[in-house]
DNA sequence: ATGGTGGCTGTGCCA
């Protein structure tokens, strides 16, 4: 099974470039980040004629989460617990049953916390350590779970063409890093650095020729279940899709299971 | 170099 994670920077500006991918790369499922919608506005028709059931968890103008996936979406949980105030679309999980198993799957959005002095890098950790809570729980199941997002977060700075550049901002501030290293700590593997220690980008800003120079970091994670790592096969990171028209400012992360 | 670009919204906010 292909399971991919792309931050798409809004569904309808992104539609074609999107559904080109898909039918060239063909993933089983796809984790949808940013889609920038109401669940009414995101244009599920084209999709199902490519074969996908869709599940959406959006709200108006900003972030948003959907799943796509050729087998249909059981048991849909829509946002984390522990903060029932929190209006923020930016989680949905849900399992998939196939003939060698299940596999859980959680579609993923943690804040981005810029600036760091302000209440969104604090609600940031809050977020992420709702994140946790969670990922404590789907641990005691013992399935295999892929948790898969833009998690706003340079691990190391192997992680960013130029670390010096961003060591005021949220993505890689200590407590952010901390957040990513407890999520191994529990037990999480990182699907890239499972396959690779080669320097490697999700995301290249859309200004000042990011791209041309290769001035990227990678934020797009892939965290694997004990029982999802041990079937993992391979990881690839679709960079070229950055270079093509219209492009999303990240690209997505795909991890093949024997599942 | 306190800019730069892009999406969605609504005359600015977020990334």
């Amino acid at each position: 099974m292909k399971i991919a994670t792309w931050n798409i920077n809004g569904i309808k500006a992104r539609l074609d470039t999107t559904l080109g991918w898909l039918r060239e790369a063909e993933p089983d499922v796809v984790c949808l980040q940013e889609i920038k919608s109401v669940d009414e506005g995101f244009p599920v028709d084209p999709f199902e004629s490519l074969g996908y059931n869709v599940a959406t968890h959006g709200q108006k103008g900003f972030n948003g989460v959907a799943i796509l996936s050729k087998r249909p979406l059981e048991d849909p949980k829509r946002g984390l617990d522990g903060a029932p105030d929190d209006e923020q679309a930016r989680y949905l999980e849900g399992v998939i049953s196939t003939d060698a198993g299940v596999v859980r799957v959680a579609s993923i959005y943690l804040p981005n916390g810029n600036p760091v002095e302000s209440d969104k890098f604090a609600y940031k950790l809050a977020w992420a350590d709702r994140l946790i809570r969670r990922a404590e729980e789907l641990l005691a199941l013992e399935e295999p779970v892929v948790l898969a997002g833009d998690y706003n977060v340079i691990p190391d700075p192997i992680d960013a063409k130029r670390p010096e550049a961003w060591v005021n901002d949220a993505l890689f501030q200590p407590e952010s890093r901390a957040f990513y290293r407890r999520l191994q700590a529990l037990g999480y593997t990182d699907a890239v650095r499972a396959t690779t220690d080669a320097a490697c980008y999700t995301f290249w800003d859309y200004q000042a020729g990011a791209w041309q120079k290769d001035n990227g970091i990678r934020i797009d994670h892939m965290l694997l279940s004990p029982q999802a790592a041990d079937r993992l096969e391979a990881v690839t990171i679709e960079r070229d899709v950055r270079g093509r028209d219209k492009p999303s400012d990240h690209v997505p992360v795909v991890a093949t299971l024997s599942v």
